[in-house]
DNA sequence: TAATTATATAACCATATAACGATATACTCA
DNA sequence: TGAGTATATCGTTATATGGTTATATAATTA
């Protein structure tokens, strides 16, 4: 994208594109703050997300399918983990240089 | 986001989300990259993202209006550039790091 | 001033999706 | 097997937004 790099082709574009969409929603980057450390169980992230559990659930299933998360079972609990460490890296730089 | 780093609170997650947000959608990708190098007319960009004038100037209104380009008019043409590099970063490292 | 070029905006439609409530599935243990 | 716990899915509603068409605004030039 920069002056270096080799223009992306449209589905390049696409793929990064559904990337940052999944990132452009607050209930969604509130879970991921809520699993960067370690895994995380479904009820511990709806704790922590300030949520319910169906929402909660259908955005792991939709951060999982994007391959962002990855899923664990143990019991009768599922632990949601960061599959992408990219995400973080990502949020962080943003974090960085696009807060006030 | 890292473990590093303190927990954002829901109105950086929200400002946060608001730039994936804008980000999020192929054909401001398409734009960015219009304009990644140099200052382009909106006729310009228009070519280059192989869409409709309404439909780019739609865009290039968001863009702006979020931070992410500045305009300038030069006559009767109006040149939109990059205004916070960072997006440009942010898409290099997903573009080296998710694309397979 | 009138015509032309360049850009922005408004109205509309179609689609996507976030949130919610209810229900279903899956696992564990008595 | 039945009860309880944990998670996923379904159906609905409300809202947001991308794209299109038509029109408006602004600058240039004849």
């Amino acid at each position: 994208m920069s002056a270096e790099t080799p223009p992306l082709s449209a589905s390049q574009l696409d793929d990064i594109a559904s990337l940052f969409k999944m990132l452009g929603e607050p209930m969604r980057l509130k879970i991921l703050q809520a699993v960067c450390n370690h895994p995380r169980s479904v009820t511990e992230i709806v704790e922590l997300a300030n949520s319910t559990q169906a929402n909660v659930s259908k955005h792991l299933s939709l951060l999982t399918n994007s391959g962002i998360l990855k899923r664990e079972r143990d019991g009768q609990r599922i632990f949601y983990s960061i599959k992408a460490p990219l995400v973080l890296k990502v949020c962080d730089l943003v974090r960085a240089n696009w807060l006030n």
